[in-house]
DNA sequence: TCCTACATGTTATATCATAACGGTCAGCGG
DNA sequence: CCGCTGACCGTTATGATATAACATGTAGGA
């Protein structure tokens, strides 16, 4: 199961893990997992891949978890507070965390083709949007760092 | 004139050398600085932050220059197609290049109070995005690079 | 002159996101 | 037990961003 990249790995097992590291996060931080946030990030577990918030919205519509926007949106917003989740900006889409417990700024190779995401861990403290902010006294608050391309499998194709 | 930060500098001749350099680039490459075109750059440039298309299409509106949305997003995609204009993906807004000419991966430094935005010149061919996907076989079409914060000014107030 | 390519004008609609309000339920102090 | 409080959820409505589709105008070359 690479952190990063392409490649085909143990699904099952990737879901699990991040479901049960959730659910340790929150007992520990005193969040609430809720049904609907929980499905939600399962559902994002199960694609692998952005998916927008009314895609997710039909999935739990069709599920009778609620079927009005602010149900997904909101789930969305606690998966991304709490780091679970990150919206790719560049698809106005989400996607869930690939490196959950790192502390880490997310950079993304989004493929046009297939959606399928790649999530690099890099680091908060160093590279160009750091320096640049350090030198002219600028303060982070969030990052947005994504490729859009093609995958190796859909330059084949 | 700077190349990045949030300094004042001589906007009157960055405004007026930004429209003759593009003016250059449309006769080179057989492009058609319309005055729609001509004019939603300007706008970007007096305003010097990011925009959005509605906003332009506001003010191209008071000018009898087309008030419908496709008017603003036609001209916002020949600006960026062009490489006269970027999109900043993390505010759905639109600002004129401040590098017009250097070839250029561009960076952003946004500040989500007053909006202004530095554009930091960075390099294609380096950087985490492109190590990753060298490493991973990944082929960059168009990145997405910005960070969201405070400005100076704005964390004094 | 006519044809073609490109640009523009316009209507309608798709897509993404949030405001606002009321209902439900768990936990907790009186 | 009761009622308060705070977090969550359900719903309606609306706002914000963006594009499809088609008609019209216009510059320049065959």
């Amino acid at each position: 199961m690479p952190t990063l990249g392409f490649h085909s790995h143990d699904h099952t097992h990737c879901i699990a893990s991040t479901l049960a590291h959730a659910e340790a996060v929150c007992a520990e931080k005193n969040l609430r997992l809720t049904p609907v946030r929980r499905r939600t990030l399962e559902i994002l577990l199960d694609e692998h891949r952005a998916l927008g918030a009314y895609d997710i919205l039909a999935i739990l519509g069709d599920e009778g978890l609620g079927n009005a926007p602010p149900v997904a949106y909101r789930a969305l917003d606690f998966l991304t507070s709490a780091g679970f989740a990150h919206k790719i900006e560049g698809l106005n889409a989400y996607i869930a965390c690939a490196h959950l417990g790192a502390d880490h700024t997310p950079a993304f190779l989004i493929c046009t083709s297939c959606k399928t995401v790649a999530e690099a861990n890099t680091r908060t403290d160093t590279g160009r949007l750091a320096e640049a902010a350090k030198s002219t006294g600028f303060a982070i608050e969030r990052t947005v760092i994504e490729a859009l391309g093609l995958c190796p499998a859909c330059q084949n194709a």
